[in-house]
DNA sequence: GAGATCACGCACG
DNA sequence: CACGTACGTGATCAGA
């Protein structure tokens, strides 16, 4: 939480056995003990480090920059010259690790027990080393010695793995750019997600009230054993599907009884509404900065095993957008003061990544032309003209490009179309068929997957699959459906990165800050009179990544809110 | 019994 | 809840 995390000192490192710790942290508690003379006592202004930190010339090495920015913005130090980051380093070399912290890499890669690190071979973490003042220096030190020792052994791993391009081109300058969205944070109405949550809290209790009354008694509807037990044993309702400890009471296969049973519905009713008042209604209003009146999200550049940025404390990269209700929410997102929010969103981004792997006629023909991509996958399909797909066809192709993203090996297909999965066979068949080169493509991947170890995006990201050798069936259909998406998701993220960084430069000279990334949404704001401009430069940044076999669509939108923004052209 | 952890459910792309 | 996430609630758990 780099917003919140507060400068202590700096530790440097200029050779083996060479670490030295400045603390420049004016807080009280600093005093020095027993009035014992100890050079662990002195304070070192920060000023006097700040043309070192800020020049380009002085290369640094880190670990984690991207708080290192952070932090030392709000110090007034702009930070410049970070060449080695081992924590992105760690993340590219792989995506699948649990954990990026300094000690474990240490002790990985160089076989060092750094002070703090903790074995997984049982007992309580060792409370002594992390938080004792007279162990910190120790600990900051010692990590920062593991930063220079790990440095070109990373360094050397990244070009054999062929992922320097995508370091030191992408990742490490990303991180300056995630730390300033996130030092600029979002502002919200905090008075509309008040009001919204008290409107809630009276419509949540009626709701309560008639769930009580159908069910004869009270009970804890949040609670899914509960709400077992009323609904399948009392009430006798016939359950649909299990999970390992009883019956399913997921949306899922709620909404299938919804229809006979006014008592489900409710029950349906009920977790929209709690979900929408403690997630968001009640959540985000806490969250909101004192000093700056904005939420402040953490973009996490190492959390996925695709390449994605994830989004934490608060997530706000899930923002509800598909129900009525949940757009009240979204509108509580707002421009503060004059300005209004731009939002530049990759159209199919996904689909236009697998017809450039794929180079599948009808799919690079499709996104050539601009058609509506799902009706023409239905024309495909159906072997009919555009003008003869009715919305249920256009619905049914929608659903099969998505399960082919998400690498339709084995078929939850039938039941997501509610057709029998013999019929869901010959759905894909058909596709396999009509697109023959996603069929290539998918055999393909799951081979190289099996062959390799791991998949990798069209810049080199990677992704290990030990899985793809399970002998449990389950366990490995999982890794070859990820064998197939992961370059999909992963050559999309990678797109997404090198578009914010050009957008970033191209914003350059203008007074727009940007907020947000939400995948494939990138969220903006900036003065009414430089919308068209912002427009223009997030086209070019975001559409201009890459020379791809098909264009590059972006869409652009723009408004007061989160909720309510008009196209611009 | 506070706090960690798991299961479940569900918000988004 | 197909692929990828974050997070809120409820349930469960241990050792002195």
């Amino acid at each position: 939480k780099p917003i919140r995390a507060k400068l202590h000192g700096l530790s440097f490192c200029v050779a083996e056995g060479q670490a030295s710790y400045a603390r420049v942290d004016d807080s009280a508690e600093c005093g020095s003990k027993q009035g014992a003379l100890d050079l662990r006592d002195y304070r070192v202004p920060l000023a006097e480090f700040k043309a070192f930190l800020e020049s380009e010339n002085a290369k640094k090495y880190c670990h984690d920059s991207k708080v290192g920015y952070a932090v030392l913005a709000r110090r007034g130090i702009a930070l410049k010259g970070v060449e080695f980051d081992t924590m992105l380093a760690a993340y590219l070399i792989d995506s699948t690790r649990g954990s990026y912290d300094i000690a474990d890499i240490a002790f990985e890669r160089l076989s060092l027990e750094l002070p703090g690190f903790v074995t997984n071979n049982g007992g309580a973490p060792a409370a002594d080393a992390r938080q004792s003042a007279s162990g910190h220096i120790e600990r900051v030190c010692a990590e920062c010695e593991a930063i220079y020792k790990l440095k070109p052994i990373l360094d050397t791993k990244l070009k054999e793995d062929g992922l320097d391009w995508l370091y030191y081109n992408v990742e490490l300058p990303l991180a300056r750019v995630l730390a300033e969205m996130e030092l600029t944070g979002v502002a919200v109405d905090v008075e509309q997600l008040e009001a919204l949550s008290t409107t809630l809290t009276v419509d949540i209790k009626e709701t309560e009230r008639r769930i009580y009354e159908m069910a004869g008694e009270e009970f804890n509807i949040g609670s899914p054993k509960q709400l077992q037990r009323i609904l399948f044993e009392k009430l006798g309702l016939t359950a649909a599907k299990k999970t390992k400890t009883g019956f399913s009471t997921s949306a899922a296969v709620l909404e299938e009884m919804a229809a006979d049973y006014p008592i489900v519905s409710e029950i349906l009713n009920w977790r929209e509404l709690t979900k929408i008042k403690s997630t968001y209604a009640d959540a985000l209003p806490k969250l909101i900065n004192p000093e700056t009146g904005r939420i402040h999200t953490s973009l996490n550049q190492t959390a996925t095993a695709t390449g994605r940025l994830s989004s934490s404390d608060p997530n706000l990269q899930n923002i509800p957008i598909r129900t009525e209700l949940g757009r009240q929410i979204r509108k509580a997102f707002i421009a503060s003061g004059d300005n209004v929010l731009v939002s530049a969103d990759y159209s199919q981004i996904e689909l236009r990544v697998l017809a450039h792997f794929t180079n599948d006629e009808n799919l690079v023909r499709a996104f050539e032309n601009d058609e509506d991509i799902h009706t023409a996958t239905a024309c495909v399909i159906f072997n009919c003209s555009p003008e003869d797909v009715t919305p249920e066809m256009r619905r049914r192709a929608k659903t099969i490009n998505f399960a082919v993203i998400y690498g339709m090996a084995d078929f939850t297909l039938g039941r997501e179309l509610g057709i029998s999965t013999h019929e869901a066979r010959d759905y894909i068949n058909m596709y396999f068929t009509k697109f023959p080169g996603v069929k290539k493509y998918t055999e393909e991947i799951v081979e190289t997957a099996r062959e390799l170890g791991f998949v990798t995006t069209m810049f080199g990201r990677r992704r290990y699959l030990p899985d793809i050798h399970s002998t449990k069936h389950a366990v490995r259909m999982f890794a070859e459906r990820a064998a197939i998406n992961t370059p999909i998701q992963g050559t999309a993220a990678d797109l997404m990165k090198i578009g914010m960084l050009k957008v970033y430069d191209l914003l350059k000279g203008t007074n727009a800050k940007m907020l947000l990334q939400v995948h494939d949404e990138l969220l903006f704001e900036c003065p009414p009179s430089e919308v068209n401009r912002v427009a223009e430069l997030a086209r070019e940044g975001m559409g201009g990544a890459h020379q791809m076999r098909v264009p590059l669509k972006v869409d652009v939108k723009a408004g007061k809110n989160w909720a309510e923004m008009e196209s611009v052209a």
